[in-house]
DNA sequence: GTAAAACTTGACACCAGTGTCAGAATCAAG
DNA sequence: CTTGATTCTGACACTGGTGTCAAGTTTTAC
């Protein structure tokens, strides 16, 4: 499929996805005109590349990261090297610390929702 | 207190405890020579502050939210309009899908970190 | 063959909280 | 007093993913 199908499907601008294949994230075959040509497992790896940043992943560490991941159709095409099993843990915890604030705003938010709506 | 020490108990930086209180987040009692002296109260607030801050709520809604919150010392001393708890209730969602993000990708992780490991 | 739609690269801007530096003033303690 | 630590204001930069625009090329459909 090409760039404007990905992006529909995916919700992710045409800009962002040329910006991922820059970053290295996402790779495509070019039409012999130069058009980006994406394979229909383009769309899971967005999403979940997607997922990574709102996770606070900067792309250098996706970069490293997507070949470790079980693609939907099959094996890691690499395995993390303990250093970069360090970094992950790293960031494991920090989005364990994340989810932790997450859900103590989201408790205040309660309270002040109920609290409006008359306890 | 003062700032240096508002900073350091709360693990902010001193430059963005002035941001807070330019942004109407945080006020100050000034001494006679114009610094800033907050009260106990202040190191909760600002944790506050920093949990909706990186819960990726902007400066004015929390500046909206934080005198309907109930706070340590005592009852909020306003109630959120009709329009803000609507407002709020999206931020809400939004948070609920952001956790759902965090712990796909906080499993994504697992999974590469395991693999590593050694199943 | 022609026109419209989709795609290409490149560049500039933004956001919004934070880091950092400079120069001046204040505070606390000897 | 004097001195060293702390604080003051203001300004500039950064970050890094994304929006947007421009000018040109390719693709698709008629």
């Amino acid at each position: 499929m090409r760039i404007g199908e990905l992006a529909r499907r995916t919700g992710v601008s045409e800009r962002s996805l040329r910006y991922y294949e820059k970053q290295g994230l996402l790779v495509a075959e070019r039409t012999p005109g130069g058009h980006r040509e994406y394979p229909e497992a383009a769309v899971d790896r967005v999403v979940r590349i997607q997922e990574l940043f709102a996770a606070g992943l900067c792309s250098s560490k996706i970069a490293q990261l997507l070949p470790c991941m079980r693609d939907a159709d099959g094996r890691p095409s690499a395995i993390a090297t303990p250093r970069l099993v360090a970094d992950l843990s790293a960031e494991r915890e920090r989005i364990d610390r994340m989810i932790a604030d997450l859900v103590r705003s989201r408790e205040t938010l309660d309270e002040v929702i109920d609290t409006a709506r008359g306890r």
